[in-house]
Formats: structure tokens, C-alpha cells, sequence
DNA sequence: TATAAGCTTAGAGTTAACTCTAAGGTCAAC
DNA sequence: GTTGACCTTAGAGTTAACTCTAAGCTTATA
């Protein structure tokens, strides 16, 4: 049985952020002690742990509520409904990616296109850039057209 | 001269995005009418487009606050301040984007392990992943790292 | 002249996931 | 018996970039 500080050091999560995932119903403490401090068993260090490597996969806290409830209750539950809170996220994370991607192309173009010396910016190709809008061609271009095509 | 409504229409963003870069001091309208409406010049425009290019290229607004000062006085900035702006984006990005890659490749491997059928969660080797915390020798790892490294 | 569309401001709400504070109770050690 | 470290709770603050609301003018149209 751990105290929440044990359990702290443990998981490397702050005993702040445990009691922030119990107040939002993700873990629990099996046992409290008589003054009232948080106990916690071998199965609520597996929990623990378990949330842990869903966030560090990517998984938001709403996710992981979902997934912990397959989790207590695996025979209700299917290999399906797994797969598509897995496939959403990398969904997710996929088209993050691309977005992310563009930029850094950008960004490493407008850094290849400047001296980056210490002369006046007068002629500055990344301002230049910048005020030509050059960069519409491509990321920006998508993104403008999704918010066009929502209104 | 624009009024806010035709801005809005001519860069894409909405009204309230545009007093809200007023707000924080990135836009300006030249001009206001008796009533106190906006009235935007050529020259309004063209900082507003600079604004929407920048932020479409993975700017933050306090980064574009930067090199809107540049841009209006080139003369006293250098390129090399333009490309530390663009470099400590670039480098943001990238760690941004290794961080996802990671996720991504944790996700794509979890989804390729698990049948996704309708059998029951029971042997589901995504939830016996998750479980096992064997991602942790990827990503996770860094970051958990980092963590203890800053406390 | 009345209606609707559009403009103004100040300020509150949204999102996610923490992060921190205040006020106070508990516990082990010296 | 008094420090000091640790625990409790409720609730406020943080961050970024919007997004929206309310209350009230203004302007164009029919």
C-alpha cells in the first residue's frame, strides 16, 4: 500500500496530477487511511501505470476513461471498439503530422532562402516571403479552403 | 477603405479574429468612421495578410508580434533576428513532430497487433500493451526522462 | 419609418491538462 | 511538544488563440 507520494515517485506523475485523474474518475485510491490519506494497492498501480502509457501513446484523458472501461470489464467489450479509439487517434496524430510537416518545410525554406547576417532586414527574403504570402501555395491553402468550406 | 465585414471576407479570418489581433496590438485599423467604425487601408490589408501567412506557417502570435516590429522599421533589425524567430520555430517544430512521429509509429504498430473484430477485449493485445507499458521503451522514455531531469 | 444587417465595446466562455494556492489536519522525529 | 514534512479539500490560475455574448449604436433597404 503506497501513500500518494510513493505512488508519485513510482509513476513519475506529480501527486497533484494523480488527484487531478481522480477527480475526473480515472484512478482511485482502493484504501484510505483513518485521517483520511490515499492508499493505494498493487492494482491501483497498475491503473496508474496503464494511464500513463495511454497518455504517452497519444491518448487524451477522455480516451483513456473509455478505454479503462473496456479495461475493468474486457468480456463486454470488443477488440473492435479498441481498434477505433486507436484508429481515431492515429487519425489524429496522422494529420497533425502533415500539418507539422508543411511548416517545417516552410521554415526550413524561408532558413535556406535568408543570410541570416547581421546586415538590415531591408531585403530580407523571409520577410519578403512572408509578405508575399508565398507560403499559400501549400499548407495555408487547406487550411483556408476547410474554413471556407465549414461556414 | 475596408470595413470589417470586407477584411474579413478578403483574408478569411472572421470579425472577432481581427479585433482580437487589434487587441493584442498585432493589426490596426487606419482609419475609423463618425460612428467609430473600422476602416481599413491597402497598407491595413497587406499586415493582416502578413499576420495570416505567418501564423499559417506555424507562428505564434507573440512570435509575429516580433517580426511585425521587424517589418515596420527593417532598417534597425537584422536578418539575423528574423532567422532566430524562424529558426526557434523550425526547432519547435521539429521536436513537435519527432514527439508525434514516435506516437504514430506506437499507434500504427498497437493497431497492426490487434485483430479489431468483434471478439471480446479479453486476450486484446492492444489493452495487454497499454497494460505492460511497453511503449515506454520508446517515447515515453524520453519524455520521462525530461521530467526528472527538470525537477 | 421600421426592419434587418452590420458595427461597437467590455468581458465572459472554451479547450485540455494540468498546476498551484490556501487553510488546515496528521505524523514521525528530536 | 514543537518543528517540518506530508496529507487533505475546494477552488483558482495557467496557456494559446480564439469564440461568443450582451447591450446598444449605425446604416442601408423597402
Amino acid at each position: 500500500m503506497l501513500k500518494i507520494s510513493e505512488l508519485s515517485k513510482k509513476t513519475g506523475l506529480t501527486a497533484h496530477t494523480l488527484r487531478y485523474y481522480e477527480k475526473h474518475g480515472l484512478i482511485n485510491a482502493s484504501n484510505r487511511s483513518e485521517a483520511g490519506y490515499r492508499f493505494y494497492t498493487d492494482s491501483d498501480v497498475r491503473r496508474v501505470q496503464f494511464v500513463k502509457t495511454a497518455r504517452n501513446t497519444g491518448f487524451s484523458l477522455e480516451d483513456i476513461g473509455q478505454l479503462l472501461s473496456i479495461r475493468v470489464d474486457k468480456l463486454s467489450h470488443s477488440c473492435q471498439e479498441v481498434t477505433d479509439i486507436t484508429r481515431k487517434k492515429l487519425d489524429e496524430v496522422s494529420a497533425k503530422l502533415t500539418e507539422l510537416q508543411s511548416m517545417q518545410q516552410t521554415l526550413q525554406l524561408l532558413l535556406e532562402s535568408c543570410c541570416g547576417g547581421p546586415e538590415n532586414a531591408t531585403h530580407c527574403s523571409i520577410m519578403e516571403a512572408l509578405d508575399a504570402g508565398l507560403l499559400l501555395d501549400r499548407e495555408a491553402a487547406s487550411r483556408t479552403e476547410q474554413q471556407g468550406e465549414t461556414k
